[in-house]
DNA sequence: ATCGAATGTTGATTAATATCAATATTAATT
DNA sequence: AATTAATATTGATATTAATCAACATTCGAT
């Protein structure tokens, strides 16, 4: 983890959070002056589940998975992090504690902003409470359809919904390169990487999507959505 | 559904939100001249997927199921609403559609007060706007336990955590009358009517529990928790 | 009291998915 | 470049849980 001033102040940051708009010129100094930034490469874990949560972490570039330790090696990913997203765990406001870990897949750079400023902002600002409180609800919303999918989806819907959400929100292009391991696209879509490796295996003779490793590109976008969908 | 009022202020309601202490005695006159009650009989449907969410509803006594609605009859039971509670579907402060559906599971009486009102006290009340944060990510870390649960858990193990939480969160007892009916406790722990009589009998045959119909004794508790956990 | 619908139960069968084992491939490190 | 370690792939097998079918029971509504 690396400390070094990369962005110059938070009105210039170009993944500078949507809610911080609702900041008077004092109040986003206030968060200027008590921001660290820091840097992890890929791997390096950036919240530990179950420590004591007492910053809230922004990514100004790059991704990072947020997953559930389980028992053993069950690693549960929950969602893919990407700049301009508030890093708030499921619960923090309550219990302050992490209630799930958060490790960088991509070169990574953050800005650390204390709990304290927040809450602080969150009681004298009430507009600034109410984008705290659309922002939970939409992380809400998300985790909502993870559980919709989840428990109503069988594999090749589950892996159809990734796939898309790659194409649609993160990379915005029918062929990229998709920076899970089989192993973490398993971890994400909930089933054995073995699965993975056969569901794609699947949709790629069917002319559906095309994969060589890591690089995947989408065929047949209509059918896709379709088995997202319905399968 | 009725209309009758039988709580005759939000002070004196014995099952008020725990959130409206935060707000002043002209605000709670407010919320209090702008709410209307009404009572559903069990199967009753309170609030329905997709509908546009005009009203923050409360339990001010009985119990309803808040689940989602799939293809065909495979719905899904997410929560168990309790009196004292803020009934506000995921995303609802977004898109202000109600992502699921809410049925009386005994007879309701239920309080509604208009999202107007509650946005108003929101903007001009941080504290109340604070106590909001609080309670949406309370029910996100309720969220995330039900996705850790689904995704880790097996048929026994999440089984026995439904009757863990019927015990010791709802009717604080080790014997009660669990209200759901066989499908919907399939519904809630996601899994077939026919598996949840089989686990049931296996939990019974075992002397973890008793269970005649409805009425479920919990025998072992210590079994019962090492089940839920290690399940 | 009677009928029909929903609910509960049981066993047999099938479908979905995980696990295991073996091997190939790629990446990382010395 | 050689060696390890991680990752990816494939087939065979085992496990988990859903579905199907048959029937018993309970509950509501005539």
């Amino acid at each position: 983890m690396l400390s070094q001033r990369i962005i110059s102040s938070c009105e210039n940051c170009p993944a500078s959070w949507e809610n911080f708009k609702n900041l008077s010129e004092d109040e986003i100094k206030l968060v200027d002056e008590n921001r660290y930034e820091a840097t992890f490469k890929p791997g390096e874990i950036l919240i530990k589940q179950g420590s004591p949560a007492a910053s809230a972490i922004f990514l100004s570039q790059g991704m990072a998975k947020a997953y559930i330790e389980g028992h053993e090696r069950s690693n549960n990913i929950i969602e893919i992090v990407l700049p301009s997203n508030l890093i708030i765990g499921p619960g923090v406001p309550v219990d302050e504690r992490y209630a799930y870990s958060v490790a960088a897949l991509t070169t990574v750079h953050t800005c650390f902003i204390s709990f304290k400023i927040i809450n602080q902002l969150i009681r004298q600002n009430a507009e600034f409470a109410n984008g705290m409180i659309k922002d939970l609800s939409a992380k809400a919303l998300v985790a909502h359809k993870k559980l919709v999918s989840l428990t109503q989806k069988k594999m090749a819907g589950r892996i159809a919904e990734a796939l898309l959400f790659f194409s649609d929100e993160v990379f915005k292009s029918p062929v990229f390169d998709i920076i899970l391991t089989r192993q973490e696209l398993g971890d994400y879509t909930n089933m054995a990487k073995e699965s993975v490796v056969r569901i794609l295996k699947e949709l790629d003779s069917q002319d559906i999507i095309k994969t060589d490793c890591s690089k995947i590109e989408i065929l047949n976008l209509e059918k896709l959505r379709w088995i997202s969908e319905n399968g």
